[in-house]
DNA sequence: GGGGGTAAGTTG
DNA sequence: AACTTACCCCCT
């Protein structure tokens, strides 16, 4: 009885069971294999190997072949693959699809040919391309058992002109000339290339490869060169104690900075160290910062095909090496895997948008848990869930006490900028320093609402207020991309008193400053509009507005003011985390200026919000930090308690509301208990879908497992989604 | 009887 | 996800 191959195809599906190729050796787990698929071939993964099968033999079709000699993947990395899938409630596929960015979607070559002694097949005993044959035949032939296949990747080539007849006398002298830079060049890159060479035209050339002396080649394309980074060295700083597993405070060239002794002894002692980042945009400060003393490789989504190939399959050959990359990294074959490293571990750039929806820090540590490997979290702010798990193993590199200018805007009372900025921003400009203002949203203002009746602008499709944006005077929504041009009078009563809303986004601000400051340069850096800040850079007097954008920017060389426009949207934004998230941005405000302390002014209606006292007063911070992991654990929250939104989306409200409806009932049959099930919410339409969110709040993994079971099998009128 | 569209079901 | 099948409408 044969063995069953489990193999997962990067599809949102859990394995599937095939037979071992026929007369081939078994697979490895972990190897990639071409299986029939519907009517054509996929890559797949060997997950597993079953002695039982679980359906009749006769039911399941024979893998076609492997690809390597070896696995593609490391037992850590299928372990974690598993891991993640069990912890998001994804199929595996899913999982695989989002994690491993090379070698599932490759071309193939694929051959036929008879077996030995069969006849009566349109196909002999020499290899023969499958393409030949229609679908249908082929795996007639198959069940038949009539005939063997192979698959290999099909190598990029590279086209190469070379001689293939030696010079004679039916050659002009200047088409022997060039004929014999070939014969020298071996294979040259274009006719054009061997023209050059023996400085003759084109022409030349072309008529050598028309009468026969020369050819086109397709030969083997070179491998595609890795990028590499060059960054300053970071200075030295004093390293963290070995026991530390979460790292915060400082700049983030500090904290990279203070991981470094770290990293050095990880290597020197054979080990190889994975350093995640959440976005894109650090990967070369990153790796550029390490590049000096550390042997350092990349795997981002900035490698093309060939490059991500190429690292892959040489990575397990590399001797200890320090990996920096995004969440494509997560699964790469590094040779003894001994530290993992997650830079800005809080970022909310780390949760996926799509797929399996994981959050990478999370990934990261069931990767570290499957190699034995040490995780290292570090952030400017370590966020509730790092501060619990590092509880008496965090460390906090020194803060520089912002000299802090808190506006009350009950006191105060012009719009958006108030009296106390004003006259900070004149002495900027006076003094010709820069500023650099953040306001909590991109275009006017958050609405256009009618002074008489109340209205407010809503979008079409979403239940959200359309945005107000100046440029082109329209309403656009943030959610769906509606956009409306403004209404003359209000659509309601028909009066023209229609406003933008208080709640003022860059364009308002950009405004007001240059009515403040004619004649001073004031840009705008959003994801609308991405001034060039170049003349900043250059140290030039000046005012950038802009969104939380900016944080992503390198550090302007002359900032004396800083400004958050208006804190209290930045508090409400998002949810029972948003405090946290507000006390981390305004830690890394300290990213905008190379200046050591700026002046920081945060206008806000709650002036006396704990969050500002923190940010005034490091040595308040624990106190803070505690203060908001008793709150979290009096309300229930994580880390205390594991929570998962459910997301029913339908075209129709009442489809969507029954959905959610029976989703509750079936959960509550499930045994949910009142405290464990929050709402259904009331439907909130978004890009015309009616969305209602339930929430399940339970003690451990295996408790909210077993209640979601209901929520994961249901197909049905509406679409539902896990988090 | 078939083109064009959508919804539902299957994939080993 | 990518594909097949079933079904409906409408036209010839």
């Amino acid at each position: 009885m044969p063995p069953i191959l489990q193999v997962l195809l990067p599809l949102p599906l859990p394995p599937f069971d095939f037979l071992p190729t026929h007369g081939a050796a078994l697979p490895a787990v972990g190897q990639r294999i071409v299986v029939p698929w519907q009517q054509s071939l996929r890559i797949g993964l060997v997950v597993g190997i079953a002695q039982e099968r679980g359906r009749l033999a006769g039911e399941l079709r024979e893998a076609i072949g492997t690809l390597d000699a070896g696995p593609f993947l490391n037992s850590a990395a299928l372990a974690t693959l598993q891991r993640v899938a069990d912890y998001t409630l994804a199929p595996a596929g899913t999982v695989l699809a989002d994690l491993l960015p090379t070698g599932l979607s490759e071309t193939l070559s694929h051959e036929v040919r008879a077996l030995l002694g069969v006849t009566g097949v349109p196909i002999g005993r020499e290899w023969f391309p499958a393409v030949g044959l229609k679908p249908g035949q082929l795996e007639l032939y198959r069940r038949q058992g009539l005939i063997e296949e192979r698959v290999s990747v099909l190598q990029p080539t590279a086209t190469r002109l070379t001689a293939c007849r030696d010079v004679d006398a039916a050659l002009s002298p200047k088409q022997r000339k060039a004929l014999e830079a070939l014969q020298a060049l071996g294979l040259a890159i274009s006719a054009a290339a061997v023209a050059r060479e023996a400085e003759v035209s084109e022409g030349v050339v072309r008529a050598l490869i028309k009468k026969g002396y020369a050819r086109y080649l397709p030969v083997e394309a070179e491998p595609p060169a890795l990028p590499s980074y060059w960054g300053a060295a970071l200075e030295s700083v004093l390293p963290i104690p070995p026991e530390v597993i979460c790292l915060s405070g400082g700049r983030r060239r500090e904290r990279l900075a203070a991981l470094v002794p770290s990293l050095l002894a990880t290597i020197a002692a054979g080990g190889s160290v994975l350093v995640l980042v959440p976005e894109q945009a650090l990967i070369a400060e990153t790796a550029g910062g390490l590049a000096a003393p550390l042997p350092v490789a990349v795997l981002s989504g900035e490698l093309n095909d060939a490059q991500r190939r190429r690292l892959w399959l040489e990575l397990p050959s590399y001797g200890p090496v320090v990996l920096v990359g995004t969440y494509l990294a997560l699964l790469a074959p590094l040779r003894n895997l001994r530290q993992v490293v997650v830079l800005e571990a809080a970022s909310p750039s780390y949760k996926l948008a799509a797929g399996c929806r994981v959050f990478v820090p999370t990934a990261a540590r069931l990767l570290a848990e499957a190699s034995g490997a040490a995780l290292l979290e570090s952030d400017a702010l370590a966020s509730a869930e790092m501060w619990l798990r590092g509880n008496g193993r965090c460390h906090q590199l020194p803060r520089t006490e912002p000299r802090l200018h808190v506006i009350d805007l009950n006191r105060q009372a012009n719009w958006p900028l108030s009296a106390d900025l004003i006259k900070l921003l004149k002495q900027v400009a006076e003094r010709g320093r820069q500023a650099v203002l953040l306001a909590p949203r991109r275009g006017f203002s958050a609405g256009l609402s009618c002074q008489d009746c109340g209205y407010l602008a809503i979008c079409p499709h979403c239940d959200l207020p359309l945005r107000y944006h100046r440029d082109g005077y329209r309403l656009r929504c943030h959610q769906c991309g509606f956009s409306a041009e403004l209404p003359p009078h209000c659509p309601q009563c028909n009066g023209h008193r229609l406003h933008p809303a208080r709640a003022a986004g860059t364009q308002w601000i950009q405004g007001a400053v240059q009515e403040l400051l004619p004649g001073f340069n004031c840009w705008r850096f959003d994801s609308d509009q991405r001034d060039n800040l170049r003349s900043l850079h250059n140290g030039q007097p000046g005012v950038v507005v802009g969104t939380s954008a900016l944080l992503r920017q390198p550090p302007l060389p002359n900032v004396s003011l800083i400004a958050i426009t208006l804190l209290d949207t930045l508090l409400y934004l998002g949810d029972y985390r948003g405090e946290e998230e507000s006390l981390r941005l305004l830690f890394n405000l300290v990213e905008l200026t190379e200046s050591r302390r700026p002046l920081t002014v945060i206008q806000t209606f709650q002036a006396d919000h704990p969050l500002l006292r923190a940010l005034q007063k490091p040595a308040l911070l624990d106190a803070f930090m505690d203060e908001l992991l008793a709150r979290r654990r009096r309300l229930g929250y994580p880390p205390f308690t594991r929570l998962a939104k459910i997301q029913v989306a339908a075209k129709e409200r009442a489809a969507a509301e029954r959905v959610a409806n029976w989703l509750a009932s079936a959960l509550r049959t499930l045994g949910a208990e009142l405290s464990e099930l929050l709402g259904p919410a009331p439907a909130l339409r978004l890009k015309g879908l009616y969305t209602v969110q339930l929430l399940v709040r339970t003690a451990d993994d295996d408790r909210l497992r077993t209640l979601l079971a209901a929520a994961r099998e249901y197909r049905g009128e509406a679409r539902v989604r896990i988090e």
